[in-house]
DNA sequence: ATGCCAAATTGTCTTTTAGACACTTTCAAA
DNA sequence: TTTGAAAGTGTCTAAAAGACAATTTGGCAT
């Protein structure tokens, strides 16, 4: 071996995970970022999504939970990869090195960074500073113009993978709670999808794929008519998915 | 800088790309594979996607359009990126370890490999042997049944990758020669999507995209009925998709 | 008790798309 | 001229998508 006296449970300097971690308010999707507490200089103080180097031996998908745990105090989340960023240039800010200087062993390694996107019930986690994350806030996703590193151009990447995925599966009950209304869920679409949807049609739809378990209980202290509670059916969405259906675009 | 002592226009022994390069002769779908030409005790002789370490300072996508040249002569080509794939268990088998050992400075080193995927049109490209690729060869998709190091498993994701992304954007045009017939459109879809589509459903949907000009040309020299020759529109293309249409799929 | 507000809930009609299905045409080669 | 082999073509039915508005129900204020 030349060049490279790692141990197996030494941190690998040359990669890392990053998480786009989607939440939803039932007005609006946020992102779970952290802010890095810098005052140093006149350096903006950028936010970041989440994200560390690697261990050694460890598996991606592994370090993804362990990172998100680690800094976010978040875990058993829905866990999706993004891909892989590893532009030479991505850090190129002067905030971003001065940051790195201070956190890492070898702030000028060049890092290639593994992106997953998760989807989380946003009341199951109250955002908590751990590690070098002074702070961690939820942002709502429309107000988010610039991040740390290629991070913005990440979370990009992240959204347009979730649209994508949730017309082909169901996988924005990761993001409410185990009891939900249709009106919830369909903000929920259209939040994510970036249009409108008409709620007759969407109601039609959903109803008919048959994956809502009606729970017989409404909503209360609402000041209007109060609705429906329902949950995912998930014994009834494998049936429905067993034969190849993955139409569930809007 | 601690512990890291590489130039700039040094590999990284830490990151790789691999290319799983995907053609069609109009009967099924092939995979350029690369031959080690393994002669060494009794490990198996596994073919592998082309693939190698990165340079330092080189962007991932960059990277891949470059070892894809140096490994196969191939430039110029539809690349779409898959995933970063980090099993420190990736190399586990004892032929892929000798094999590393023969072509690498640091063969131990944990390797996290981004992979791609590329369309090619099959008759540009005569395989030939580049660099540690012995032999470069097209195998059909369906024959392939073990690769070395996690290639397999980077194949799986790669052919479901582009199952998904040909329902959303006609990307197969990169699979044919510039005027290609119907039937050859068809059988393509059909070797993607693994399943029969009705010949006359099919015509009717892509004829009424407007995405193709008909050549008013006819194939010659078969021992049947001519077919008409067609070939990609990119501009009604463009005018279709520019309102947001991804309706491609069958 | 009454009225008001806010959101939930519900159905129909039209247009478009998907799916099933079989015969005729055209060329080359025997 | 016959034959083989693939190209090319149309209709009917069923399902899904899309457009569209009135009624219901609870909480709250008066």
């Amino acid at each position: 071996m030349v060049g490279n006296t790692r141990k197996k449970t030494d941190l690998n300097p040359n990669n890392s995970v990053d998480c786009v971690i989607f939440g939803f308010d039932f007005e609006q999707i946020k992102v779970l970022l952290i802010d890095r507490g810098q005052n140093i200089g006149n350096s903006k103080n950028l936010r970041a999504l989440p994200g560390n180097l690697i261990y050694e031996e460890e598996d991606l998908d592994e370090a993804a939970y362990r990172v998100l745990e680690e800094l976010t105090g978040i875990k058993d989340i829905y866990l999706e990869q993004v891909g892989a960023f590893g532009n030479p240039n991505r850090v190129n800010k002067e905030s971003d090195r001065e940051w790195l200087k201070s956190i890492r062993d070898e702030p000028n390694a060049r890092v290639i960074t593994a992106a997953y996107y998760s989807l989380v019930k946003i009341d199951d986690f109250v955002p908590k500073a751990h590690s070098f994350a002074k702070k961690a806030e939820w942002i709502p996703l429309t107000e988010i113009e610039e991040l740390a590193f290629d991070h913005f151009e990440i979370l990009q990447v992240a959204k347009e993978k979730l649209k994508q995925k949730i017309k082909i599966q169901p996988i924005g009950f990761n993001l409410l709670p185990e009891k939900f209304t249709l009106s919830q869920l369909h903000k929920l679409y259209e939040c994510i999808l970036e249009k409108p949807l008409d709620k007759r049609n969407f109601r039609r739809k959903i109803q008919k794929l048959n994956i809502l378990t009606n729970l017989k209980e409404k909503q209360r202290g609402v000041p209007h008519k109060p609705s429906q509670l329902y949950k995912f059916n998930e014994e009834n969405y494998q049936l429905l998915t067993q034969n190849g259906y993955d139409n569930f675009g809007f």
